[in-house]
DNA sequence: TATAAAGTTTAGATTAGTCTAAAAATTTAT
DNA sequence: ATAAATTTTTAGACTAATCTAAACTTTATA
C-alpha cells in the first residue's frame, strides 16, 4: 500500500506524463508538487523499486502499467469525491480541489464503490474531467479547444485549466459544462472571442480563456 | 494545526478520561493506540507544549479545555462521517468505524458545515453516540445500562461497545437504536436477561451485553 | 569542440513517529 | 519498612520524508 506522499507523487507523474505516454523530468516534478529536485530524486527511487516507474538517472522517469491503474485508481477517488462535493453538498466547483485532494487518499474500495453509486455513477466531475471506471477505464469524447472550433455550436466539456480563479470567471462570465456556445467572431487583435451562449448572451473571453475551455462540435 | 498522530492520540486520551474528568495513564493509552508506553510518553510531553494537556511525569495527563475543544471538533467529525455512512451510502452500522477513523482528519470546517447541513443536523451517530454541535457542546440525556432497566419499558438509545461483532450480534438478535424494549426477566443462574422487542419478539441476551446498551426510561 | 549553464544526483543533516533495552520511580506485598 | 513487582521514563537507534550544499552529468553556447 502506497503512502500518502507516495501517492501524490504518482498522481503527479501521471498527470504530467499526460497519462503515461511522455517521460517527466526531475525539476518538472519538483515544481508540480512544490518540493525540491533533491527530495525527487530520492521519491521516484522509491517508486522505481515498487514497480510503478521505471527511472533512469538524469533521463526522467516512465509511469508503468501497474503504476497507471495506481494513479487512476488516486484519480478515479479525486473526482468521484469533487462530484460529491459539488452535487451533493452544493460547493461550487472552484471550491472543491483541496478538499478532494485530501479525500483521494482515503482507503476504502467499498466506500468508493458507495460514493459511486450513490452519485449515479457519474462519468465526468464538475470540471467536464472524465471520472474512470473500478478498472481505470476513461471514455474519451474527442474534444477541442474552443478556439479551434468553427463557427458552428459546440457544447462545453470541460476545463483545462480548474484553478479557482478561473473557474471563478467562468461562472461570471456565464459559461458552464454543459453550455450551447457559438463563436461569433475572432478579433484580430488579440485573438479574443465573441461567442453567444445558450443562443442567447453574447460575451468576449480572451484568447487564454478559449485555450483552456473544451468543447465537442 | 494538528498532525494526524496528534489527533489520535488526542482523541483517544479524551475518551480515556471520560470526556476530561479522569487523569488517563501512559499503559492505557499506549494500550488504545496499539503502541508502546514509550511512543506514549514522547507524544504526551508534545501534546503538552502545545496545551492540549497536562503532563505529570509519573502520573498521567488530564485533558485541557484547548485539549476538549479540540478532541470534540474531532469526535463531531467522526460521528458525522459514521452518519452520512450509513443514512447516504448504506454502509451497516458495524463497518464504518474504520473508515470514519480515517475521515474525521480531513481538514476543511466547510466541508463538515455543509455535511451536517445535508445530513438534518444529526443529534446522534448510527451507535447512538452524540454528536457535538459546532461549538463542541454536546446534549446529553441521561441513559443507564439495559441491565439496570427495570420493567417499565425503555428505548435503546446507544451502545457502549462499538465492535463490528457487538453490533452484528445485535443487529441478529432484532436490537436496533429506536427500539422499545421491556425487561421481562433477570436470569438468577448468569444474570442473563429475558426481554421483549417492540411488543413483540422475545429474545435472551447475556448480563455482559445488557451492560452494553443503553437506554432511557 | 571546449566551456559555460542548466539540470540532476549524492552526501549529510533534520524532524516526526516509532521501537527496544536499560534505568528510574511508583506501587504492592511481605 | 523493606523488598519485589509493576509502571514509566530515558537513551539510543531506525524509517519516511524533507532540506541545503557540493559534486556530477547533460545540454547549450560560443
Ligand atoms: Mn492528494
Ligand atoms: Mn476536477
Ligand atoms: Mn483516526
Ligand atoms: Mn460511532
Amino acid at each position: 500500500m502506497l503512502s500518502f506522499t507516495e501517492e501524490n507523487y504518482l498522481k503527479a507523474i501521471y498527470h504530467l506524463s499526460d497519462g503515461g505516454l511522455k517521460s517527466v523530468l526531475t525539476n518538472e516534478i519538483a515544481e508540480s508538487i512544490q518540493t525540491k529536485p533533491a527530495s525527487v530524486t530520492d521519491m521516484v527511487k522509491k517508486l522505481a523499486l515498487k514497480n510503478l516507474i521505471t527511472y533512469e538517472k538524469y533521463h526522467g522517469v516512465k509511469v508503468t502499467r501497474q503504476g497507471k491503474s495506481q494513479a487512476l485508481a488516486i484519480i478515479r477517488k479525486h473526482r468521484l469525491w469533487e462530484t460529491f462535493l459539488v452535487e451533493k453538498l452544493g460547493f461550487d466547483w472552484g471550491e472543491v480541489h483541496d478538499v478532494a485532494e485530501q479525500l483521494e487518499h482515503i482507503q476504502s474500495p467499498l466506500l468508493i464503490e458507495k460514493l459511486d453509486e450513490f452519485l449515479g455513477f457519474p462519468s465526468a466531475d464538475p470540471h467536464g474531467h472524465p471520472i474512470p471506471d473500478k478498472n481505470g477505464k476513461i471514455t474519451i469524447a474527442r474534444q477541442i479547444t474552443l478556439l479551434e472550433a468553427t463557427e458552428k455550436k459546440a457544447i462545453i466539456r470541460s476545463v483545462k485549466d480548474s484553478s479557482a480563479s478561473f473557474l471563478d470567471y467562468l461562472s461570471k462570465v456565464g459559461i458552464y459544462i454543459g453550455a450551447t456556445v457559438q463563436v461569433m467572431e475572432r478579433l484580430a487583435f488579440d485573438g479574443s472571442l465573441e461567442i453567444k451562449i445558450d443562443g442567447k448572451k453574447k460575451v468576449y473571453i480572451s484568447r487564454e480563456a478559449g485555450e483552456n475551455i473544451l468543447v465537442t462540435q
